[in-house]
DNA sequence: TTACAAAGTCAATCGCATTGACCTACATTC
DNA sequence: GAATGTAGGTCAATGCGATTGACTTTGTAA
């Protein structure tokens, strides 16, 4: 990092970053306080959406976090008749979970607000400019850091 | 949001920004740890790196927070002399803020592991993909959500 | 039958933020 | 010069999301 210039566009690069994982989580995360939910819920919610059926020991392995962190958010969720678990045909320990039709409003409101946000921003910047973003974004997950 | 293809696209580029956050900050997040810090730390040397001489309103203004969330970093910053304080000859009642050169040395060591990761992600991308990438995010400071 | 696996729960702890209250030092205004 | 206001610092209580550790229940598999 030799040049000053470069480093000055990777330093807005980088706030970039920070800011557009910001602002993409603003939104949802006032719709969620309105219910005395947090951002937990929605990651819960939308990835049970993505997956319906999917165990909790499966649950547990995409959001990266231990038993006893998801405990009290998916039992509220499920108190709150957002999703439900019902035991495998297959493996009768596990717990299949899936959103039910209030889950399933509540996930297409949240991430629908984010889906529309990103699509207001990508028809601004137009699609070449989307290409490359994609692009670009996408050797984040082929880079281990 | 009618067409499936589109939600699918939107759905990968969502999770496309939180992979990124996540695999930028991971690398900064261990260097932390070692010396028993955490990204918190990291965002007031970044701050006070890029804005030398600002007041501690300013950089509660900056990040966002309350004086009582940056009093207990600030002062750990200043206890391991990684960051300085004087009273500004200006107004007596401020505290100015530099980094001490061990702050700019563990600065340039956190946000380098950044700069350096994002560069190779461009590098990989190409330059024509870094420029869509770049005049997309910047769409997301001119969008309040 | 014994051993293992999936899930659930209780308790203690940590990190990072909040609001509220209060203090000192210094500046500005009248 | 006194009163008021501003910048900063600190203590206490609280919330939330996460951790590790220990333990239980239920069901599967060797």
């Amino acid at each position: 990092m030799q040049d000053p210039h470069r480093e000055a566009e990777l330093n807005a690069a980088l706030e970039l970053v920070f800011h557009g994982y910001k602002s993409l989580t603003a939104r949802p995360d006032r719709i969620l306080e309105t219910r005395g939910l947090q951002r937990v819920h929605h990651r819960v919610l939308y990835f049970v959406g993505r997956n319906p059926g999917l165990s909790v020991g499966e649950l547990l392995a995409i959001l990266g976090v231990t038993k006893q962190a998801l405990n009290a958010p998916l039992r509220q969720l499920q108190e709150m008749r957002l999703v439900d678990s019902s035991p495998s045909p297959a493996d009768g320990r596990a717990r299949l979970l899936r959103l039910t039709p209030d889950g399933i409003r509540l996930e297409r409101l949240l991430t629908g607000v984010q889906r529309r946000h990103l699509e207001r921003i990508f028809s601004k910047a137009g699609s070449a400019s989307e290409a490359g973003w994609r692009h670009t974004m996408e050797w984040f997950a082929r880079d281990p850091g």
